[in-house]
DNA sequence: GAATTTTCTTTACGCGCGTAAATTTTTAGT
DNA sequence: ACTAAAAATTTACGCGCGTAAAGAAAATTC
């Protein structure tokens, strides 16, 4: 690596004997020039250490290669880790991925995408916040922007919509539940920011009636993303009212559940399937904790890798020109057996 | 909301009575022009809804408004938390924050400074890898943009170092464990991948020997990040040689506990202060989930608001010139007590 | 080896803005 | 109302690169 600090691509291109103008084909793509040439430009570069400037190359770029990867909040490892394989897939396909958090928050999640637009993104990958979100705003940011959209779907936007197939989440776990013990009652947040919550609760209903079961719908109160929290105070108000028509709970997220595990642990009462235990607890998501509760939960988990793989390649197909018509991929779920249900 | 769209600040300027330099100035900093012409300015923007080109600005500002926020690991809510608590101080100083997480991986983190890098950052707040940080490669950062290192220290690198005094939490919280009951062994990772660590060894080893108590740190295998799976197969391996010499076990950290609560619960061991318990368990950190734990787990809470605003401001003031000599504060931790100890 | 195709070089312009200097206009002070 | 100071305008240049066009050079084909 020699000392001499280059200060742009001409004088780059003078110093590998290239021409600036094939320099710059190097960097818009590498395969774009003869393999002579692509060796002489890349052993220049071990020597001189230079980048293009990201400014003046975005600049007059019609299409940036940056990607915005957007989630509801960050601070919740489901988010946090399919974020984080979205982000590697992206440099994988030779993006650039800057990662923003909404926080819980729909004016937060408006000025997010206002800053992505900014950025002049070839595409987003977006998870809204949901039924708080202005579903205007985003209908705007998707015309502007080719978006994908995520984990949760807001009307038929953007270019498609990849996510988990939460009748088939609910219905599956209330199968298993009901199959080894008494059928479930469902635990909620009476608003739940996601709308898949609504997908969960019409699942259970349907599954429990195939099943010639009578349901119970337990919704709690509650507003924001302190999931834990409210479904522990919840739980504390369902116990004390005696709202549980059964021994076994299914709640509509693994957060919730874990309150619940919380608040059924300061009750006093044993969560398990074997015989001490008193009453059985399942959650849905396949949260990256939930193995690691007390008892560890028995639940539904997201197929992260095939959704984030089904979303990341639908936006790279649309950028790289194959628009296809708006389409909605709902992977299902695998049942995870642990010992709270 | 006009229809037209402007393309440039030339439009802009032009569209509003003013000249582009002066517009220019205003986006620079809304308070350098007169009232009246900032409102004037303000009057076409929400008129027009025009957006300085970020590439533009950013290709001849000698310094961008841009700051860069480094962790280790977005996927553990500790540092997605404070994340989130140094990207709005940074939102709410005028600056734009970029987050990058390095994933637990040495040479993303490498990486990830690359990327900072050509994003010209007025500045950086980086919370290392730790020892598997290649050192050389921060410091070659350090250098070259103003960075304030937070949560662990490597040497003195950067302008300033911000996190919390390990030894304080670890003293604070043995001598409470002591003065309720048995004196508590250390449970820790053998090649921990964060430095503190190291001190929280140390200084339970002191505390120990102040309070006239015979130590014992058991240490156990485990590379990486899943900390809560080292705890928990590390506590089961311990649980069979017998290594606990104490019924009162202090964590090196929450999610090493949490993983510890789970083989406890594996092994049918009820944890606890009440009676019926036969073992304490302990964590340091203050980790969002601490709170739902089976039981709510014992810990010392890092001052997360004290400690990214002391980060924050450090960065600013220097961004903005007052640079100091190197200083180090490490901000005391606040016990919380909770059923698990 | 000549003809064709591919790749590279040369030349040139423009992107949208920062910024500096000189000049004019507006404001504040007494 | 006059003056000095502050702020805005005009003019102009440059940042580092994308990109287009035309011609030169190299590689490929038969």
């Amino acid at each position: 690596m020699s000392e001499q600090k280059i200060r742009n691509m001409e004088e780059f291109a003078r110093i590998s004997g290239i021409s600036r103008p094939t320099v710059s084909k190097y960097f818009n793509d590498p395969d774009s020039v003869r393999s002579t040439t692509r060796a002489r430009i890349e052993s220049a570069l071990e020597q001189y250490d230079y980048r293009p400037n990201i400014y003046a190359m975005n600049q007059n770029r019609k299409l940036t290669k940056n990607v915005g990867i957007v989630v509801p909040l960050l601070a919740d490892p489901y988010f946090a880790e399919i974020a984080r394989n979205l982000e590697q897939r992206c440099i994988a396909a030779g993006y650039r991925p800057t990662l923003f958090s909404s926080h819980g928050d729909p004016a937060f999640e408006v000025e997010v995408l206002d800053t992505l637009r900014s950025l002049k993104p070839a595409g987003v990958l977006l998870a809204p916040l949901g039924r708080a979100s202005d579903v205007a705003a985003l209908e705007r940011f998707c015309e502007a922007v080719p978006t994908v959209v995520f984990d949760s779907s807001v009307d038929e936007i953007g270019l498609a919509f990849v996510g988990s197939d939460n009748f088939q989440f609910t219905r599956h776990i209330t199968d298993y539940l009901c199959r080894t013990g008494e059928p479930p009652c469902f635990f909620e947040m009476r608003t739940p920011a996601n709308p898949n919550a609504h997908r969960r609760r019409h699942s259970y209903l349907s599954a429990m009636a195939a099943f010639g079961h009578t349901p119970t719908v337990i919704s709690v109160d509650g507003e924001g993303w302190a999931f834990e929290e409210i479904g522990r105070l919840g739980a504390h108000e369902a116990f004390r009212q005696d709202r549980f028509t059964s021994n076994t709970i299914l709640c509509s997220n693994d957060r919730l559940a874990i309150g619940m595990l919380t608040a059924c642990y300061e009750q006093g009462m044993k969560v398990g399937r074997e015989n001490k235990a008193t009453i059985r607890v399942a959650g849905q998501d396949g949260h990256p904790f939930s193995r690691y509760t007390c008892p560890p939960l028995t639940t539904i988990s997201h197929n992260y890798d095939a959704v984030s793989q089904t979303a990341a390649e639908a936006l790279f197909e649309a950028i790289e020109g194959n628009v296809t018509p708006w389409k909605s991929t709902r992977l299902e779920g695998r049942l995870i057996l642990r010992d709270s249900a």
